[in-house]
RNA sequence: GGUACCUUAGCUCAGACGGUAGAGCAACGGACUGAAAAUCCGUGUGUCCCUGGUUCGAUUCCUGGAGGUACCA
């Protein structure tokens, strides 16, 4: 029997910025619930990123199973298009055993191709994106919007034109396959065979943002330096442009102090935290509530199923 | 205690023959289909320290306070 035929399953997302405790309610909710968690997060993929990107601890991990933590390396170019595909399967196993399964995470994007869908689209070898990055290096954007303008005038007159790595992605995208990028954007929702339920979690703003000052803090005295050294290598990999690696990195180079560093990887953990609240206010539909409001999230999960 | 200088946005500071003001950073708002912790776009948010005076009009000039900095005692 698949998936398709048992009514009544529910998906319980639970979004919210960076640092507002949604790694320690979905534990609490999915130990009350007996179900697992499915992460939907772009960093805690990766096995060789820990301590920065604010992994569930070993202790939590132990307490209930999470999935699509960990599982790629920072060397796979791993992407939306495949977590959307590994989340899918995952999913799909879940709901055989359990009628709820909980999915968090703070990866917005992530988190719509799971409840919107996301077009197939065929692949694009890294070395195109990678040629094509090069030329944008060599001879700036104009030269993108030309080859976009010629070739997919439909997508040229939407993109963002001034937005580099969305156009470095079309025009690997059109010269590659040589269709118009846009012919894959059908903007139709696809049919999930469960129900969705999002709950988005919310602090006022001052006190979030004493939480995430205080979480850099306690990051780097649980070894985050020593993490950041052991990566520098790679440091040019696309998983590592990430919030406050890149200031470590700088220190590593002498470029500036831990102590000039710290109040840096604060702030741009801050405004991390802010273009997340925006998406969450205005991509999809979100129920708000704060992080120790158990007992409503139950109440909204009651009146869904 | 005396003398000089300073006080304008959250911070550092510009500025205007007298007509209620503007930069950088910070902050805030927004976009978003394969790097999304990325990337990009937009926005000045103000008792111009307080108090009287001159003036049609004072943040600007004058008086007196308050606070700060430096030097002299």
């Amino acid at each position: 029997m698949s998936v398709k035929d048992i009514p009544n399953k529910l998906l319980v997302i639970i979004g919210g910025p960076t640092a507002v405790g949604k790694t320690s309610l979905a534990i609490r909710l999915a130990l009350y619930f007996g179900t697992e968690i499915v992460s939907a997060d772009s960093r805690q993929v990766y096995k060789e990123l820990n301590i920065g990107v604010g992994k569930p601890s070993p202790e939590q991990l132990d307490i209930i199973p999470h999935h699509l933590i960990g599982h790629a390396t920072i060397s796979s170019h791993y992407s939306a298009g495949h977590y959307t595909k590994d989340a899918l399967g995952i999913l799909d196993t879940l709901f055989q055993k359990h009628d709820i399964v909980f999915l968090t995470g703070g990866t917005g994007l992530y988190i719509k191709a799971i409840t919107e869908g996301f077009d197939q689209m065929p692949e694009i070898p890294e070395e195109v994106n990678e040629y094509w990055t090069q030329i944008w290096k060599e001879k700036g954007i104009n030269e993108l919007l030309i080859i976009l303008k010629e070739k997919d005038p439909d997508y040229f007159e939407t993109i963002d034109r001034s937005n580099p790595m969305r156009l470095i992605r079309a025009v690997s995208f059109v010269m590659h396959t040589g269709l118009p990028f846009s012919s894959f954007h059908s903007g139709q929702s696809s049919q999930r065979h469960f129900k969705i339920l999002q709950i988005a979690l919310e602090l006022p703003r001052d006190e979030l943002y004493a939480r995430i000052n205080q979480r850099v803090l306690d990051m780097l005295s649980d070894g985050w330096m020593e993490e950041a050294i052991a990566l520098y290598p790679f440091r040019y990999l696309k998983a590592l442009q990430t919030v406050g690696y890149k200031e470590l990195f700088e220190v590593i180079e002498g470029k500036m102090t831990l102590e000039e560093a710290i109040p840096l990887i604060q702030q741009s953990t801050r405004r991390y935290a802010k273009r997340q609240m925006t998406w969450y206010r205005n991509q999809g539909k979100w129920n708000y509530a704060r992080p120790d409001e158990l007992d409503k999230i139950i109440k909204l999960m009651e009146k869904t199923m």
